[in-house]
DNA sequence: CGGCATCCCCTAAGATACTG
DNA sequence: CAGTATCTTAGGGGATGCCG
């Protein structure tokens, strides 16, 4: 019980705390810029692939699943030939994309200080 | 100059883009959890280690030394035996700080969502 | 105390090929 | 088109031992 006690507390600091699979799940590598993809309007898999430049196939596939297990990304799938998939996001999923889109911005604008940070670094 | 380019514009999209590097590190596993200990005050290693629960030595100091490279941290060593290392945030690791702790506040929210979310996914 | 060095395992991730 | 299947490799990550 004293795992379920845990859950409940949500301390992300804890090491058993299920948040930590959150934010795992959506700060992985390439959910963080399928979700802001997404957050953008739907897209199709080869789409999405185009939109998050140099995903592979088998990597936007396996994080699309883990988006789809975890409520934050809805696929609607047409059975025909050829098949036509499309991803959006859920309400949930769009809460996450929210909490990405200004750490995403802050990455991009803070680029240059980072960059000279690194070069300081170099040369010690 | 084409990569170069890219670096200027700054968009998280593109593969060769900076800003992905810059978000990978402050989005990795063991790199939010510091940043947000450190956001509570300075911390010396090993109480760190105790902090962000789960953590291994190896992968702490990993952690440090790219925080540290990219400006986020300051290391401040007393070279006396036992040595003394205090960590804390510099101005630039404050910033990525707020960044992270809205993002983890959700995640510890929406717990609950997810898991039931995980629930009914399995059932399927 | 705060590491680094070493060894080792495992999975994240890329490349390639194939299919309904 | 939208994936799976398979293979391979890089590196994440833990355990242990040592040192100033």
């Amino acid at each position: 019980m004293e795992e379920d006690f845990e859950n409940l507390v949500a301390d992300v600091f804890s090491r058993r705390c299920t948040s930590r699979t959150v934010l795992e799940t959506i700060t992985s590598r390439w959910s963080i810029l399928a979700l802001a993809a997404l957050y953008e309007g739907p897209y199709r898999f080869n789409a999405l692939r185009r939109r998050v430049d140099g995903v592979s196939e088998k990597m936007l596939s396996q994080t699309l699943q883990a988006l789809e297990r975890d409520g934050m990304v809805l696929r609607e799938a047409e059975h025909t030939i050829p098949p036509r998939v499309e991803y959006s996001l859920t309400a949930l999923g769009r809460e996450a994309a929210e909490q990405l889109i200004p750490l995403i911005s802050w990455a991009e604008g803070r680029m240059p200080e980072v960059m000279s940070a690194r070069e300081a670094y170099q040369g010690r």
